[in-house]
DNA sequence: AGAACAGTGGTAAACGTTTGCCGTTCCCCC
DNA sequence: GGGGGAACGGCAAACGTTTACCACTGTTCT
């Protein structure tokens, strides 16, 4: 209990004027910031005249908006926020929920988020789950509390029973309370909920890859893919496998690997294959932090890039042109992801029955990584 | 008075049938969302008993607490900031404004910053400036509105007058708002200002960069340096002057340039040195970006990187470790200063005169962009 | 037995805005 | 010269909390 002193005076209703020496000044004097009062009461004006010379939404006389504006300048006046927020409308804020904000790609997503939401006068927060259900809980509780107008849920998940339920309660929860929760690169977790779903193409861009890699004369191509069960890495492994199929290539199960979207597992998993013995002459990885990986153990087992295996990446992360060979890799449109999301959550507000449900498309961008062989 | 058609509709017995094309009869029935007061009625209670059954920090039966628990259940109800923070205390969020998010460096500042400030209970604003002066102006002010407890500014700066001035104008407001003005990797506009300055030890970081190729042997080390003028440039390029003249190595004017901080500067100056028929064996570039430049222009000339000519750089962006060859750079905690900020604005609320001023240490990460050389 | 008191719970006054509803003025026009 | 407005400004009621005070119980001491 912080008791800070001057809230105390229940008898100076009108007391603005008693200017007490209270001295309880240690060190900072801990003035308590102007308000519309003040500047009222220096301006020689009512509340009203202020509030409406601020807002500018209603005719004052020249002559007392200077007098206002000048109280205003002197006492470095600011609006609280809070309360106007408790009577007029403030533009509540759009709340980015990611794992980790570290990653090369969701760094972007964020800046998309961060350029949508100031363009439209939003401020944006952003929050870490550290991949901890608990606190996603807790986050969108809080962003529920902050009256957050979208609550962005950003990043790939197993799309189980559990997390139906947990984001069908997000969505009607945030509903009730006026705001909109807005899934980027997650999956739907039923039809008909008040959700707005922001996803890209993760099955055509790995169609788009290994079709590339097929194309190029590659039979036997290494998949180094996420997680089983994760939405963006189910969806890739069937992009893989359409391609396979489509270009009439067989699917060679040693070859369709699992593991995580790292760097680490993309080296694991590539050196463990090239001492296993297995024969492939082009590795496709899930992510690119996966091709860093693969591109270390193969050059570490003395082959060369793309001239003895050819590597195609997913993402294209900043630095992916600027490996050795230049990665080729599927970008996937994350800035865009992060606008079109905050779009879409603050437009539904305009457009009746806007989309609800959007996916972007990737695109292979070829570099250098991928060498057309011949038999 | 959002007067939206068809909320004044009594009796709508017929309307119902008509499938109206306005088709907005859906779930959007904007409920206002419950208050402290619907669940004091629903509860048969008091709104006092339900606060303070809510903040837990005064005496309520048991019978009392299940009941109000109940009804916060069935009404989904969450607290209202706005009126929490207009009456009892709020933590203020943490702003945090940078240049620009995507920049691998800056996205582990946020990563540091956010974390801190969860572990703090506070919210973390995160907004871009795009290096325009006015709308960090703006942004300030916003802040300042938001009863923000901390604003973090970061990035290297200009440190002229214009720069000093605004910033002893934000120190000031912040302070007299009760904020804090934290300045991150940027210098102190004026002795005895309320700010917080967390920086880093760029001269310190060039310095031991550079004496680590004059000690591999380098005499002739082409310098990358940043815009005259930024501090962080004017730093490094300090540290740069300070190991020749530690290692008795000459000053060559030519080999000490100046650009901005991005790989295509790196890449044209290198490209540009060579061309020249300039003599250096060494590069050392004041950040990793431009490092990337430079290892292109280098390997386009058909030179081997460190076989010719040896590279350094200064950041530690993550992917270095991933370039061919590893990049020997200079680390810089870049997620520590981040966390430092935030630990020092808010802990100075605890300790009266905390340190106002932290320089943290950076790091030479030796890996394999170098090579001794031989006379 | 009466007082003092701990344990609860309710009342109502803040907190700093916005804005509906009324007064004033003052000007214009018939 | 009086009626009708427009232009402006003030009062006070929200907005949804927290919390200082007070009231009312039973207990537990004297």
């Amino acid at each position: 209990m912080t008791d800070n002193g001057n809230s105390e005076r229940p008898t100076t209703r009108t007391g603005r004027s008693g200017r007490r020496k209270r001295g309880e000044g240690q060190h900072t004097a801990k003035e308590r910031p102007s308000t519309i009062r003040d500047v009222a009461a220096k301006a020689g004006v009512s509340v009203a005249t202020v509030s409406r010379t601020l807002a500018g939404n209603y005719p004052v006389s020249e002559e007392a908006r200077t007098r206002v504006m000048a109280a205003v300048e002197s006492l470095h006046y600011v609006i609280n926020v809070h309360a106007k927020a408790l009577s007029g409308r403030v533009a509540g804020p759009v709340a980015l929920v990611i794992k980790d904000i570290t990653g090369p790609s969701l760094a972007h997503v964020a800046a998309g988020v961060e350029q949508e939401a100031a363009d439209r006068g939003r401020l944006s927060l952003v929050c870490a789950t550290h991949d901890d259900p608990a606190r996603e809980d807790a986050l969108v509780q809080l962003m529920r509390e902050q009256h957050a107008a979208a609550v962005l849920l950003v990043g790939s998940v197993v799309p189980d029973e559990a997390y139906k339920r947990r984001m069908i309660g997000y969505a009607q929860a945030l509903d009730a309370a006026g705001s909109r929760l807005v899934l980027v690169g997650r999956p739907a977790p039923a039809p008909d909920m008040p959700v707005t779903v922001v996803d890209y193409d993760n099955r055509g861009g790995a169609f788009q890859a290994v079709s590339h890699l097929l194309v190029s004369g590659h039979r036997r191509v290494l998949f180094l893919g996420g997680e089983a069960g994760l939405s963006s890495g189910d969806e890739r492994r069937a992009g893989y496998r359409d391609a396979l199929r489509a270009h009439g290539a067989e699917h060679i199960e040693e070859l369709d690997t699992t593991g995580t979207y790292t760097r680490a597992s993309g080296y694991v998993r590539t050196r463990d294959a090239l001492r296993a013995g297995l024969e492939f002459s082009a590795v496709f990885a899930a992510s690119d932090m996966v091709a860093l990986g693969a591109l270390a153990a193969v050059r570490e087992a003395g082959l060369d890039v793309p001239g003895e295996v050819s590597v195609v990446g997913f993402d294209d992360v900043p630095f992916a042109t600027d490996l050795t060979p230049p990665l080729t890799t599927v970008r996937v449109p994350y800035e865009e992801l992060g606008r079109t999301a905050v779009r879409l959550a603050l437009g539904r507000a305009d457009s009746p029955v806007g989309d609800d449900h959007v996916v972007l498309g990737t695109q292979l961008v070829i570099r250098q990584s991928v060498r057309r062989v011949n038999w």
